[in-house]
DNA sequence: TAGTAATAATTTGATATCTAATGATTCGAC
DNA sequence: GTCGAATCATTAGATATCAAATTATTACTA
């Protein structure tokens, strides 16, 4: 069994930075949610409001297609942030299969309190990297993520 | 309610590179792990068999590091592996709070089988990105990574 | 030596997440 | 107009994931 792997230059670069990439994402990812833990709320209910919040009420599958999450992953969130009463499912009249997704008073009230926190952790945890660099490493993934064909 | 986020430069800049790293990294870890379905293994599992395949056999605690995973999920991770027979649970002599894991054969044979096909298409990700670009990329995610205190 | 602190693994209870199957509804083609 | 395809939401069953509590063991300390 081999101790670490022995691979072209091209095979370990690749290897490479995908795990960069990866730590990359789940670090920052962590330190600045953790603020979430307060007001318990997880990454993923968060995203939901956050969507919400700034694109306005839209039916679970568009929420799920914004957060490349599946439906059925939405169905249950939205039953977790449902029950706190942050959101409130209507059902359309045009067409029944849709389920509109709005925000509560209450949600509303939350979403508002955390979100200008959350825009200055995000800031604070980027700011090690020059305003060109952070432009540079959006430009690299987004090339990246839009190549890879689903 | 807001129809979506106006704030300065420096802030929709933080946003924005979040939401395309995140997107970048969801994206190629879909389509370069899409391979591990026809075998039955998940994401994490791969992990744990990968980690002990190129480093040895070591202990949960170390694993749940080496893969930014706390140990009672290892646990649980450990236990499907274990009941497939792709790994094994030893109990340390010297110190007896410790359980190494080892691959078995049927694990060796599992992950040399898999594994090339692995990296191939983690290049053919990445191939996209020049040597250059992906050096770059790597280099921005490491600083990135690096710079937030836990 | 007794007692406390630290570490490894597990358990518990909760949420997340997927695929696949299902039910409800709408739409399009004939 | 009716039947079949497509879409939305949910359910079912599985795995993943975490924080917190627990157990077992070791190490340190007075």
């Amino acid at each position: 069994m081999p101790i670490s792997f022995h691979g072209t230059k091209t095979e370990t670069e690749a290897l490479g930075t995908y795990v960069k990439l990866v730590r990359a994402t789940e670090t920052i990812t962590a330190v600045t949610h953790r603020h979430l833990a307060r007001v318990k709320l997880t990454v993923s209910q968060f995203g939901v409001l956050e969507t919400l919040y700034h694109l306005g009420p839209m039916c679970q599958a568009e929420v799920a297609r914004k957060n490349l999450k599946s439906t059925a992953n939405i169905t249950t969130v939205v039953d977790n942030l449902e029950k706190r009463g942050l959101v409130e499912r209507i059902r359309s009249f045009e067409d029944r299969r849709y389920i509109t997704l709005h925000l509560t008073d209450a949600g509303l009230s939350l979403i508002e309190a955390i979100f200008p926190a959350h825009v200055e952790r995000m800031v604070k945890g980027f700011s090690v990297l020059t305003a060109e660099e952070q432009r540079q490493l959006g430009d690299l993934c987004k090339k990246l993520g839009m190549s890879q064909q689903a």
